[in-house]
DNA sequence: AGTGCTTGTCACAAATTGATATCAATAGAT
DNA sequence: ATCTATTGATATCAATTTGTGACAAGCACT
């Protein structure tokens, strides 16, 4: 999952980047608001983070014209004050959530997956398929009640695969959302990941594969009905 | 939109759920835990709110039970107390929101109404013609419940055809589409294609032919009513 | 109407091209 | 120091292309 934070606070803005990652989201950061507004044109974040003080351009500002070309990415406000007009005013410029500054980071964290997981419609942390489950807030991944242990970007790609299940993703579209910024164009990042990836999940020989490739589209993680 | 209220306190049940229906909502209201759980499985809410100290069955627990049976209608936490570690804990066992009690009737108001909202924003974009259907995002193509695993170009092909239904096709128009640009003239790129997308969706014996040949015109993809 | 010619279409197989899996080595992070 | 991520090289595999022959439909001429 890749968010978009920002937050012009540097005192903030490191120390939440950092553990979002830690939680193993991809995470892009700016303190400008225009910034902001240019990348969230550029990229589909899963979930964006916004404060509202901004230098550039006002984080409602940003909601706004992101509402206004049609993205429904979720938003997550960050707000000084605990006025309620200021949250009701948020919500119904189409704002999914807020925290009031001071907040834990832990408790951010939560949020922003909460409403990941929202836009894929998924409303419980446990994404399963076949013999195979992971859990979204404990990190942790089953396969037929062997413990998995994975890499954090193995993780993450496994989650958002079984996001998408049944449907193909493409390489294109993984990169973007599993890994932040800095992506080398030409590189097999994605194939090497699917394959070790593949192999993490094989725990016993006669697994069947659950990641399948199409050629020339991506990969689809599927049921094996067939 | 139907809303669940569970909540113990008469008190403050019995304006919420006026609020509520002064905003348009058709509300069901309970104060018992188990009552309602036995509420959200005789009936599919378009949002919950659920306090979390309950009689009977903890908001928690009802929580927990919700998920397990599959549903995913949003959920809106009340919590008593401002502890972060509950919330966190809330959201984790996959709430989507939840207010600290002590909150402005307006604002449960607008959260209530914007997961109300989420439910009916999503469609995935498919093209159907009789039972083949074609899910462009997902690059997925079923016929008769059964999936069709397609070729990049095949599957290129089938979606032109597809926004074209009922029109007639000609080869120039496909190539034009299907290829970019540099296609040898005398080839017969296109006649293959079709062959070979005629036979892989042609999932079982008895399976009616959708795409005609027009002698001298090109294809198209109709309903077999004739 | 029937016969043969022509042209558009279909189906197959071999060849080409291009995409993907995997390995080993390096760089980076914890 | 160990684990993880990234890269590039290579072997493998599958999709696409191309060429060929058979086939069917339309046409004209008898």
């Amino acid at each position: 999952m890749r968010v978009l934070l920002v937050e012009d606070s540097v005192h903030l803005r490191q120390p939440v980047a950092k553990a979002l990652k830690a939680s193993g989201f991809a995470v892009d950061a700016t303190g400008d608001g225009a910034e902001a507004w240019q990348m969230a044109q550029d990229h589909d974040y899963d979930v964006i983070v916004l404060d509202i003080m901004l230098p550039g351009l006002d984080g409602r500002e940003v909601l706004k014209r992101l509402r206004a070309s049609g993205r429904d990415t979720p938003v997550l406000f960050l707000t000084a004050k605990d006025a309620v007009e200021d949250r009701v005013a948020g919500l119904r410029l189409g704002a999914d959530d807020y925290l009031v500054k001071s907040f834990a980071i832990e408790e951010l964290i939560a949020r922003v997956e909460a409403l990941g997981r929202r836009k894929y419609e998924k409303r419980s942390p446990k994404l399963t398929m076949a013999d195979l489950e992971l859990d979204q807030s404990a990190k942790t991944v089953r396969r037929g009640g062997c413990d998995v242990e994975l890499a954090p970007q193995l993780f993450a790609l496994l989650e958002y695969l079984l996001l998408r299940k049944g449907q193909v993703v493409s390489r294109t579209e993984i990169e973007e959302h599993i890994y932040d910024e800095q992506v080398s164009p030409m590189s097999n990042v994605v194939d090497t990941a699917v394959c070790a990836l593949r192999r993490a999940i094989a725990v016993s020989d006669d697994c069947v594969p659950l990641i399948h490739t199409r050629r020339g589209m991506g990969y689809v993680i599927e049921e094996p009905t067939r």
